[in-house]
DNA sequence: TGACCATATGCGCATGCGATCATATATTGT
DNA sequence: ACAATATATGATCGCATGCGCATATGGTCA
């Protein structure tokens, strides 16, 4: 209806590379240094399948960079925005969880069981 | 694997949240008044059952807060860091695209201050 | 060249989620 | 009591997406 529309869209689609814990767990292994595929899979423990699909996501959506050297590919950041948005959520949250807020409770209430990760 | 774990899946819930162009339809359309669910409805234009449900996912996650009132149900926005996040994102997002189209009055609403200006 | 490594991708499966219809529940007014 | 209005919810459909297996692609080295 509205031409606001494709910017809602855009948003969504921003905050949709972030709405995955797989994708925020890579983020948090590149987001000081840069990366080889090989070894975020070894520091995450995902399947290597797995990482590279994600890490494609992040590619095309403009969050994360690509450099190849020989054989690896380095990935980092590249929307530092990106890793501020996630570092005052998870600054927040994290503080919830200490507190055992309910805040926490109703948040994990929207996350499906099959993707919760044991405490 | 780490203890970090519940730490994304819940971040991750909460970027969910607003990784929907219907919910942030939503968000903008409550982010400054409380307002009831026909209201709302009739605003962003969408089926009553789908804004209902939608409005019911921002109740669970604690983003919104209800009040009733007789037959109507009006719904405001209880997480105000929710609002400063999309604001910001906003601001990167539609200024990209401001650079081919103008940006709309109605947008400023989800919009910082400091990018306003007139129509 | 061929063997070996690192990364990407086609395929299929299972599941999550948004949208809709019909209906339920609650409240108000006659 | 009944009808009308406002909101919520169960059932369902279709689509998108995360995941893993197997394999392709591209690079290095003997």
């Amino acid at each position: 209806m509205s031409e606001l529309d494709p910017v809602f869209d855009a948003v969504a689609a921003y905050f949709g590379v972030l709405a995955e814990p797989m994708r925020l767990k890579i983020m948090h292994a590149i987001c000081q240094q840069e990366k080889t595929v090989g070894s975020i899979v070894g520091e995450i423990g995902a399947t290597q399948t797995n990482v590279s699909r994600h890490l494609g996501v992040m590619l095309r959506s403009g969050v994360v960079a690509r450099r190849k050297e020989g054989n690896q590919v380095f990935y980092r950041v590249s929307d530092q925005s990106m890793v501020e948005l996630c570092r005052s959520v998870c600054t927040r949250i994290a503080g919830s969880i200490d507190e055992q807020k309910p805040m926490r409770r109703e948040l994990m209430r929207l996350l499906p069981e099959s993707r919760r990760r044991a405490a």
